[in-house]
Order: structure tokens, then sequence, then C-alpha cells
DNA sequence: TAAACAAAGGTCAAACAAAGTCAATGGTGG
DNA sequence: CCACCATTGACTTTGTTTGACCTTTGTTTA
């Protein structure tokens, strides 16, 4: 059961990761490499399959001098702003259901509730999600 | 965060103007230039990557005895301005010409881009503006 | 007053410093 | 034995730092 070279670095971030305050931190992709005694895209790798949205990680990176790569847990502040989510989905469902937006109306709001937002701190977003209804009420004067 | 040489000397500018009155402040390059102990022109870059208009600010400047570079922040009246003309309405546009959404659903996409965001901080409207663009190409797969 | 000088800021390209991409190859568990 | 995950490395893209040279503006001097 000698994990590979792809789990033990994964297992590494998800250690610095759970020390983190926040649930989240910045490494150096040459650096880590290092550490590892590999090739930088190999921590590449790691990230894109153990640290993707569907694993409820999100990470950013920046090129060039100086440059590195942020790996944030979405932890329960996150999955306050996805229950946020709900209540906007709620009601874009009932706009639905009233015959003001049509399903593909619905759908690219939906969408970029979820997405326009995502650089944004988290506490931004929360915010974010009530202006998405308050100028939906607006728009369609509730 | 906020690493290297650019970045410190970005926040350094910008902690200016925050305390400003009026967000907007005066410098001599060469003087910032010596506080940080860098060649004039890195400042120059550092305006020319984190100062624009996309970021919400605009430059001045002037040569010779007595120059100066002049940066100002945006108001939020000023920001409307910047919105409308911004790169998302030209896409939203572009979408529409190539029949991807309708007149409705580029409506109500604009409108949410002008208002949704209408409580969080300047810096951070044009962030989702730029948001909205993203979300916007992967939703339509450009 | 025109010419020279000094005092700013501007431009641009080269060198450097990261991270990303992709396709070929390797290895392993079922 | 073969499908599929893992590993590697050459090449690309993006971002930063530096310095040599240019332009504009104000001041001094012949």
């Amino acid at each position: 059961m000698a994990r590979s070279l792809a789990d033990r670095i994964e297992q590494y971030i998800k250690v610095l990761i759970a020390r983190s305050e926040n649930g989240q931190i910045e490494i150096q992709r040459a650096e880590l490499a290092e550490t590892f005694d590999c090739v930088p895209s190999q921590v590449t790798y790691v990230l894109g399959t153990r640290f993707t949205q569907r694993e409820g990680y999100y990470t950013e990176s920046r090129r060039g001098g100086c440059g590195y790569v942020r790996i944030t847990e979405y932890n329960s502040e996150y999955l306050a702003v996805l229950l946020d989510n709900s209540e906007l989905f709620r009601f874009i469902r009932e706009l639905y259901d009233k015959q003001k937006i049509s399903e593909g109306e619905a759908e690219i709001i939906r969408f970029l509730a979820l997405n326009a937002g995502k650089s944004l701190p988290i506490e931004y977003q929360l915010k974010l999600n009530e202006g998405f209804i308050k100028a939906l009420e607006q728009f369609y004067e509730k």
C-alpha cells in the first residue's frame, strides 16, 4: 500500500490546509516540487485531480516573479453561501412558475449567481446573493 | 500575499489613497522609488498594471521640475459610467448578435450586472464585472 | 531673450522568475 | 494484459525587475 507520489503530495497539502487559520494556503509550486523531489508539473497534476471543485477546493494562481498557488477549501462559510443560494434559487423558481421568466433565463441567472462572484471574498459573495435577489425583485417588480 | 516589490508598492499607494480625503493623491515617482529602493520605472510598472481604469483608477502626470503623478480612485458616480462602457456590455452585445442569447436575456443580464453588486465596494464591483464576463464565456462556450 | 542646464516623468526591451500545457512514457491493479 | 492513473520534461505563457535612453517642463545664465 505504498502510496503514490501524488497521494503523498495530496496528504501534505491537506495537512497544511488543516493547520491553516482559514482553510486556505499559498504554496510555491516549484518549492513543493523540490520538497518531494519531483517535477513541478506533478504538483499541477495533483491539484488538477484532487483539489477540484468537486472535491470542495478552489485554486487560484499567479505566474512570474513571486508567483504562487492558492488553495482554498470550501468551509462552512462557503456552505452558508450555498445555503443563501438556495434562497435565491427558490426565488428564481418562483419567477419561473409565475411565468415571469423563461427556462433559459432561469438557467443563465442561476449560473451567473453561482459563478460571477467567485473571485470575491466570501463575505461579499453573501452580499452579492442578496444583491441578486433584490435586483431580480426590482426588475420583475414583484 | 503582497510579496513582490510591485505588490508592496501597490499596497503603499492604496493606503495613501485610503487616507486621503478625496480618493486622490499626488506622488513623486523618483521619491517613491527611493522609498522602495528601486528603479523609477518600477513605479511606472505598478501604475500601469494595478492602477488602470480597469482597476478603477485614473492617473495623470507631469514631467519636469515639480513634476508629479496624480492617482485618482473613481467614485461611485464614475463607476456607473465605467461599468456602462465596460467590456462586459460589449460582450453581451456580441452574444446577442451571434444569437446566443435573446433580447430578454441580454436585458436581464445587463440589469443584474449593473445592480446585483451595488452594495459592494467599488473595487469588488469591478471584479464582479469581470466575473460576469468569465461566467458568460463559460456558459456560452466562447 | 535664447540657449543651456537641470529636474522631473515616459518608453521599451532584455533578463529573469514563476506557473501552465500537453503529449509521450511508465507502471500497476484487476 | 491492458486500461487507466501517474510521472516526466520540453515548451509556452504570464508577471516582475532593471537599465539605457527619450521627452517634457522649469530655471539659470550669457
